[in-house]
DNA sequence: ACTAGACTAGACCGTCCAGTCTAGTCTATT
DNA sequence: AATAGACTAGACTGGACGGTCTAGTCTAGT
């Protein structure tokens, strides 16, 4: 109801001006790197409309004429984290065909950089939030898997489709194969940070948990086997 | 500052009568009940006192009286839910160096148990409100932590310390092993429910889930490798 | 009958906060 | 100079909510 009130307002301010959007956009993009340094700091129930218009150095008039109101910032803004979810990835991501050497190799890559993207405090942060707000936005929930979850079994699975093609892994089924590949990866490490337990793990730790992953998805899917 | 004067209050209520606690324990239990319905879901801060009171059909102040405040009451609530976490494994879970059959139908059940449990709708949202207010509440994460993945890890990476020395399975490293097993199991249908996305899982997905989980541990710890 | 302790219904207080409104400034266009 | 659009500072409204308080009821023990 307020959502729906808030939002025609904001649509029929927009409408008069010449220029497309309402206002300058670089206060828009203050704005929204404020909001999510607050948002995912405190959560959606911790902040308040005047924290974030005082973090953006902002009057509140003005965040309240670019975003409807305090519902949909907050689904500008982890849609936005949404889309630069998997920007380190994409690189190596999008050419899982390309050879990138033996399985080994290409996993413990993936493996790696999967491990460094979900434990960074940004992304966990944003993970909390999501989670803890899917009831309240499930819009934002389903946005999050399908550019986040979905996107890296989808390839993985492709990868491991071709080499299952090329005899060199035996996977029968790749899209479950990949999901538990990233599943094992969420392990004791994820959760424990998940959960704000002790410090950072180091690049170490990481290191050896991809170590262990990579070995135990090799075992199980060495060329031979179901 | 107003949680110790209220918790101050609370016991010097309890101090002078008879009964050990303050008040009825049948309307203690009445709020504890209530409270965990409301908390787990609508989360703590979409939960009211008011609401609490209502649905334990008791008075505001009896709530306070027996629970401080709202701090206390999310605490006692979760802390509740978190030694009841186990209840179900704790059977199967108490005597992993009794036989029951070979590794292969030792990790199916346990795996199939693990599964029940963490996707059951009451403990989803008990996750759901411990990961939302770990900030807040840092010492619950703690104890949830403490109460279920850290035992449940424990307890097969004994047995898998046994299966081992037996040389029945080899596992060079029980703990990481054991951890490995349960992040499978917390794999794609413990995602997609956690966000709120589909219907809950029907029996036929936790099985097939199960199965390929213990199907590529035992691959990857089969007697006679590292 | 008296008393004490637990409970009830609900008024009440103070605070916080989303969202609105006002009055005025700054800037660019005409 | 005049106008319009975006912005600012901050007052204000209305409602929600945590927590307290009051007045009174119910139940046991004495």
């Amino acid at each position: 109801m307020a959502r729906q009130a808030t939002a025609a307002g904001a649509a029929s301010k927009r409408s008069k001006a010449g220029t497309a959007a309402a206002g300058d956009p670089v206060k828009r993009d203050q704005i929204l790197t404020a909001a999510m340094r607050v948002f995912l700091a405190s959560g959606y129930g911790g902040t308040s409309m005047d924290a974030i218009a005082e973090a953006a150095d902002v009057s509140k008039q003005t965040v309240y004429s670019h975003f409807g109101g305090k519902d949909a910032l907050f689904g500008a803004i982890v849609r936005k984290k949404c889309g630069q979810l998997l920007e380190p990835l994409r690189m190596p991501l999008q050419t899982p065909r390309s050879p990138g050497g033996d399985p080994q190799t290409v996993l413990s890559g993936v493996a790696q950089r999967f491990l460094e993207l979900i434990l960074a405090a940004e992304n966990m942060a944003h993970y909390r939030a999501v989670v803890a707000e899917s009831r309240r936005f499930p819009e934002l929930a389903e946005a999050f898997y399908r550019s986040g979850p979905e996107i890296v079994v989808d390839n993985l699975a492709r990868y491991l489709k071709t080499m299952d093609r090329e005899g060199v892994l035996a996977v029968a089924e790749p899209k479950p194969a990949a999901q538990l590949f990233f599943a094992m990866l969420r392990g004791d490490l994820y959760i424990r940070r998940l959960l704000g337990l002790g410090p950072a793990p180091a690049p170490a730790d990481m290191r050896r948990a991809a170590r262990l992953v990579v070995r135990v998805f090799l075992a199980a899917h060495a060329a031979g086997k179901s």
